[in-house]
DNA sequence: GTCTATAGGACGATAGAC
DNA sequence: GTCTATCGTCCTATAGAC
C-alpha cells in the first residue's frame, strides 16, 4: 500500500486548523476521498456531502473542483484510468519476457494487482452493476471499457481456436471470483484461485 | 415470458379511475413495481415515490403495506426466492432423470431460467454489489445466499477433486458472464456462451 | 481562486381525516 | 385502505462574499 495509496480520507477540522490546499492537491484529495465512497455506497448511494465532509470542505468547495457530481465521478474514473494503466505497463515491462506479452501473463499481473487494493476493485465492481442502467452517468464508460477489455484479451489469446469467446470467459471469471473475493476479503485468496481457475480453464495457456 | 411475467409497471390514473385494490393485490403490484425499479437502478437509485408512481398510489400508500423502504426490500427479495425456488424444483422434477441430479444439469436449468428474465437477473446482479457495503439492508442477506449457493453447488460436485473450488468457479463464471449478457442483452447469446464456457471449466461434467 | 450562505427540492416517515 | 398534510433531514446547485 506503499506506491499510488489513497490520502486519509478522516474527517478534517474546518475552520482555524482546516488546511488550505492548492487547487490541485485539493482536487487530488476529493478525487480520492470520492473513489472510497462511491466504491462502498455505490455513486446514488454516495452524496456530495459525503465527500465534503471527508475532505473537511464545504459542499460548494467540492462542487467548485469538479463541476456538478456527474463531473465528480468522471474524474475519479479517469483518474484510475490513468493510475492503472501506467501501473500495469510498468509491471509488465519490469519483466523478462517484455516482448512478447501472453493473455495468463497479463491477467496474472492483472490479478495480484487487484488483490492488493480491495477498494479499487469495489469500486469499479459497484459501478459496473449500477451503471447497467442507460441512464447512470458512467453507463457509456462502462459499455466502452467492457468493449475496450474483450478486444485486448481476444488479441492476447489469438492462438485460442476462439478468441473473443475465451476472452468473455477469462473476463467474466476474474469479475465473479472477485465479487466473492469482496465479500469475505480475509477468508478468500483471491491470487491462489485465480490461479486454480484459469488453469482450469480450455485454451488458456500459463 | 408466460408464467411469472411481471405486472405492468405503468403509471395508473388516480383519482376518480384509480383502482381500488385489496390488501394483498395492492402488496403483489407494489413489490413488482420495486422489482423493477430497483433491478434499473439499486436500492439507493430508487425512492419510494418512484414505486408509489408505479403504481398509481401515494407514498404514505406505498408504506402502509410494506412499513418502511427498507421493508419493501427485504418483500422483494422474498418474494423472488419463493417465486425461483418454486420454479427451479418443479423444472427440475420434470425432467426423467429427476432422481440424480449432476452440477451440469442443475446449473442448465438455473441459466435457461435466468436468460427468459433479464430484469430479474439485473437485479440481484445490482444488489449484490450494492449490497457488498456492511450498512446496506440486504448485505446479510447476500452473504447467506452466497454460502448457501456454494454449499449446494459443491454439493452436487462431490465427484470433484475440489468442490468448493469448482463451485466456486462456476458461480463466477455464471455471474460474470450475466452481467455480460445484461450489458448487451441482444447481441450476446448467454445459453450458448455458458455452455462453451463450462464446457472448457475442468472437472465440470456434463 | 476558494469558500459561506442559501435557494429550492426530494427524501423517508408519521399523524390523522375520510 | 388510501388519502392529505406535514415534519425534519438531506440533497444538488448557484450567487456572491472574501
Amino acid at each position: 500500500m506503499s506506491d499510488s495509496s489513497l490520502r486519509a480520507a478522516s474527517p478534517r477540522v474546518r475552520g482555524r486548523d482546516a488546511k488550505r490546499l492548492s487547487g490541485a492537491d485539493r482536487k487530488a484529495q476529493i478525487v480520492d476521498a470520492a473513489t472510497v465512497l462511491i466504491s462502498e455506497r455505490g455513486f446514488w448511494g454516495t452524496s456530495v456531502q459525503d465527500v465534503a465532509a471527508a475532505c473537511g470542505v464545504t459542499v460548494a468547495g467540492v462542487l467548485y473542483h469538479v463541476g456538478s457530481k456527474d463531473g465528480l465521478l468522471i474524474e475519479v474514473l479517469e483518474h484510475r484510468d490513468r493510475l492503472d494503466e501506467q501501473a500495469v505497463a510498468s509491471e509488465l515491462a519490469a519483466a523478462d519476457d517484455a516482448t512478447d506479452v501472453s493473455l495468463a501473463r497479463f491477467c496474472d499481473v492483472l490479478v495480484r494487482r487487484n488483490a492488493r487494493q480491495p477498494e479499487i476493485v469495489r469500486l469499479y465492481s459497484v459501478l459496473e452493476a449500477e451503471s447497467l442502467e442507460p441512464t447512470h452517468p458512467a453507463h457509456e464508460y462502462f459499455l466502452e471499457r467492457q468493449r475496450v477489455g474483450l478486444a485486448r484479451f481476444a488479441g492476447l489469446a489469438a492462438h485460442a481456436p476462439n478468441p473473443d469467446r475465451l476472452a468473455r470467459q477469462v473476463l467474466a471469471l476474474m469479475d465473479g471470483l472477485q465479487v466473492q473475493w469482496l465479500r469475505d476479503v480475509d477468508g478468500f485468496d483471491l491470487v491462489a484461485e485465480w490461479t486454480a481457475a484459469s488453469a482450469g480453464l480450455a485454451g488458456f495457456a500459463r
